[in-house]
RNA sequence: UGGGGCGUAGCCAAGCGGUAAGGCAACGGGUUUUGGUCCCGUCAUUCGAGGGUUCGAAUCCUUCCGCCCCAGCCA
C-alpha cells in the first residue's frame, strides 16, 4: 500500500481513532474460510488488512474462519497460506483458526443461555423460515422460546452430546421477532453438523454460525477494526450485540467496504467453484481464472496485483473495475523486470539468398532497454530464418510498414533485408516462404547511409529455432459482467467465451529458452509477455501469454476495416 | 410495500461550504532498432433529477428517481 497516498474512509476512521486515543495501535485480520482458492477479490482484502497493519504499524492476523466442515478442507487451508505469502505478506505469529475457539464459544453460548438470551429451537428448518416472516412481515416467536433455562442448558447438553440428530434442534439467540432487520429475528448460533472437521476432528457435533463466531474471534484476538464486505453492513447490528450481551472486553468496530468486481469474470467462490468441477478450466490455477494461482501461473507479479489493488480504491459504491488497469499493472512491472527474447509464433520461412549457406555469425542483442544491467547476448543468423507470419503482406494495406514485395525492413539487431520473391503453393495460394536479400552493411541493424526503414521485425534462424507450445488466453467470459447474465438466467456455462485458450504448437523460440525454469518470465519481443508453465518438459516447452503488448498496429487496423466497411 | 447501502467521465476514484485531483481506457502529437517503453497534449461549465438554504453547494436541507444487499441450520 502507498504510504503516502490519498486516503479511504477507512483510513480517516484509523486515523481518527488514533488520534482520539481509542486505539494505540491497529490490529486487522484477514479471515477466509478455507473452501475454496484465494481470487483476485481477496488479494484486495489481503492488501488492505495487511496494507493498514503495516501503515500504522499494528499487525494483521490470518485466520481461518472455519465454522463449517462440510465445506473445509486441509488443501485449501494450505492454498491460502501460499496465495498470501506468495502476495508478499507475512502474518509472523499471528495464525489462527476460529476451530481453536470452539471451546471459548460454546462457554459464551452456554453464558447468554443463562442470561436468558439463547434458546434451543425445536423447529424444523422449514417451520424457521415460516416463522420468520419475510421483508415486509414481521417474524412469529418460536413455540421453544420461552423453555427454562434449565431445559436449555440440558437440551443444548445433549445437542453437544450427540445425542440428536442433524437438525433436531438449533440454539438460537433470543433477539426480537419483529425487527425490521431479519438478521436479528433470533439467528441460528449452533447447529447440529455430524460432520469430521478438518483440524477437530469428530471432537465437535455443534458448530457455531458465522454471525455468532466471527465477532468473538475478532473479540479473542482483540482486532482493533474488522474489515468486511458490503453484505454484512446489516450484520453489524447483530455483530455488536452478541459482543454487548457477553460483556466481552474487547469490541472491534466491523467496516464494510466494497468487494471487487472484475468484467469479463465471475469473482464468487460458487461459481469459480462450479467452473473447475464442471471442467469449464483445468483447475483453480487455470491461468484465465481470477484465483490468485491462476494468476500466478499466468504469469503476474505479486507486485502487479498489490499495485492493481493500490490503483483501485478502497470504497463503498458497487464497482466493476476494467481488466484494462490490471492489464496495465503487469505490462507495467514486466517491462521493468522482463529480459527480452525472439520468439515466432506463427513462423514463415525467409531465405536470404545473397548470404552463404554454410554461414553462422552472431550478432548481439540487448536483454532489456529499461534495464542496462541485464547486459547482452549474441543471437545466431543464417541463411534461414523465420519471421511472423503477420509481419509479411503480399499485398500491403496504407499504414503496413512490415515486410512486403519490394520492401526493405531491419530485422531487430541483424540487418536490412529486401524482399525479392514469395514463393507459393501453385495449388492453394499459400505463400510458403519468402526470398529476401540483405545488405551486408547494415549489420546490427543500422545503415551507413544512413537510409531508414519503417519496420523493425523479429526473426529466428532456422537452424538454431527451438520448437515451443505457446498458450493464448482471452477473457474468460464474452460478456462484460456474467455475473448479472447469470441472475438474469443465463447459464454461466453459455456465458464462457469458447476462444478463452488457444494453443499452438510449432512456436519457435530462440536458442536456449526451452531450458528456462518454470515460472520464468520473458517479453517476446514485439509479442508479449510470456511466462513458462509449471508442466513443460524439457523436450517441449509450454509458454502461457501473461498479456500482449500494446499493438497499435492492431488498432489502426481495426479502424480502417472499420472505415472501409462504412463505405 | 420492511430494513440496510450506494449514485462524481466509458471504468475506478479524490472531494468533507470557497468554485470538479489522480489513474485506466480513448483520442491527437513527439522520441524510438519492439507499431513496446517514455514524453507532451485533449478528454465533467458540472457531480442521478427537481426544489430549498447560502454571497457562494458535488458538499447542508428536502422531495423524487435509479442500482445493490438481506427472508441458509453458508460465509
Amino acid at each position: 500500500m502507498d504510504n503516502s497516498g490519498p486516503s479511504n474512509f477507512i483510513q480517516e476512521i484509523i486515523e481518527q481513532d488514533l488520534r482520539i486515543g481509542k486505539h494505540k495501535s491497529v490490529v486487522t485480520r484477514f479471515p477466509p474460510e478455507p473452501n475454496g482458492y484465494l481470487h483476485i477479490g481477496h488479494a484486495k482484502s489481503i492488501c488492505l488488512n495487511f496494507g493498514l497493519a503495516a501503515k500504522y504499524g499494528g499487525r494483521c492476523h490470518l485466520r481461518f474462519d472455519d465454522t463449517n466442515p462440510r465445506k473445509e478442507s486441509p488443501e485449501f487451508v494450505r492454498s491460502i497460506m501460499e496465495d498470501v505469502r506468495w502476495l508478499g505478506y507475512d502474518w509472523g505469529e499471528h495464525l489462527y483458526y476460529a476451530s481453536d475457539y470452539f471451546p471459548g464459544f460454546y462457554r459464551y453460548a452456554l453464558q447468554l443461555i443463562e442470561q436468558g438470551q439463547a434458546y434451543v429451537c425445536s423447529l424444523t428448518p422449514e417451520e424457521i423460515r415460516r416463522y420468520r416472516g419475510t421483508l415486509t412481515e414481521p417474524g412469529q416467536n418460536s413455540p421453544f422460546r420461552e423453555r427454562s433455562i434449565e431445559e436449555n442448558l440440558e437440551l443444548f447438553q445433549g445437542m453437544k452430546e450427540g445425542r440428536f440428530q442433524e437438525g433436531r434442534h438449533v440454539l438460537r439467540a433470543r433477539i426480537d421477532m419483529s425487527s425490521p432487520n431479519i438478521n436479528m429475528r433470533d439467528p441460528v448460533i449452533y447447529r447440529i453438523l455430524k460432520a469430521d472437521h478438518h483440524r477437530t476432528g469428530d471432537e465437535w457435533c455443534i458448530y457455531p454460525t458465522y454471525d455468532y463466531a466471527h465477532c468473538l474471534s475478532d473479540s479473542l484476538e482483540g482486532i482493533t477494526h474488522s474489515l468486511c464486505s458490503l453484505e454484512f453492513e446489516d450484520h453489524r447490528p447483530l455483530y455488536d450485540w452478541f459482543l454487548k450481551q457477553l460483556g466481552v472486553e474487547c469490541h472491534p468496530q466491523q467496516i464494510e467496504f466494497a468487494r471487487l468486481n472484475l468484467n469479463y469474470t465471475v469473482m464468487s467462490k460458487r461459481k469459480l467453484t462450479q467452473l473447475v468441477q464442471g471442467g469449464f478450466v483445468r483447475g483453480w490455477d487455470d491461468p484465465r481464472m481470477p484465483t490468485i494461482s491462476g494468476l500466478r501461473r499466468r504469469g503476474y507479479t505479486p507486485r502487479s496485483i498489490r499495485r492493481f489493488c493500490d490503483l483501485i480504491g478502497v470504497a463503498k459504491s458497487d464497482n466493476i473495475v476494467d481488466m484494462s488497469l490490471l492489464e496495465y499493472c503487469i505490462r507495467e512491472d514486466l517491462n521493468k523486470l522482463a529480459p527480452r527474447v525472439m520468439g515466432v509464433l506463427s513462423p514463415l520461412r525467409v531465405v536470404i539468398t545473397n548470404y552463404p549457406g554454410d554461414r553462422t555469425e552472431e550478432l548481439e542483442a540487448i536483454n532489456n532497454p529499461e534495464d542496462e544491467s541485464m547486459g547482452t547476448r549474441r543471437l545466431p543468423f543464417s541463411r534461414e530464418l523465420f519471421i511472423e507470419r503477420d509481419d509479411f503482406r503480399e499485398d500491403p494495406p496504407g499504414k503496413y510498414f512490415r515486410l512486403a514485395p519490394g520492401r526493405e525492413v531491419r530485422l531487430r539487431y541483424a540487418y536490412f533485408i529486401t524482399c525479392d520473391r514469395v514463393i507459393k503453393d501453385q495449388d492453394t495460394g499459400e505463400i510458403l516462404e519468402v526470398h529476401c536479400s540483405y545488405d551486408p552493411q547494415t549489420r546490427g541493424g543500422n545503415a551507413p547511409d544512413g537510409r531508414r526503414v519503417k519496420g523493425t521485425l523479429h526473426w529466428i534462424s532456422a537452424r538454431h529455432a527451438e520448437k515451443a507450445r505457446v498458450c493464448i488466453y482471452d477473457r474468460l467470459f464474452s460478456r462484460p459482467n456474467p455475473a448479472q447474465d447469470e441472475k438474469k438466467g443465463l447459464s454461466l456455462q453459455d456465458l464462457l467465451n469458447p476462444q478463452s485458450l488457444q494453443v499452438t504448437d510449432n512456436c519457435l523460440v530462440e536458442p536456449g529458452l526451452s531450458s528456462a525454469r518454470p515460472g520464468e518470465r520473458f517479453q517476446f519481443e514485439r509479442i508479449g509477455y510470456f511466462c513458462l508453465d509449471p508442466e513443460s518438459q524439457p523436450d517441449r516447452p509450454v509458454f502461457n501469454r501473461t498479456v500482449s503488448l500494446k499493438d497499435t498496429w492492431a488498432k489502426i487496423e481495426k479502424k480502417m476495416s472499420n472505415e472501409s466497411g462504412k463505405k
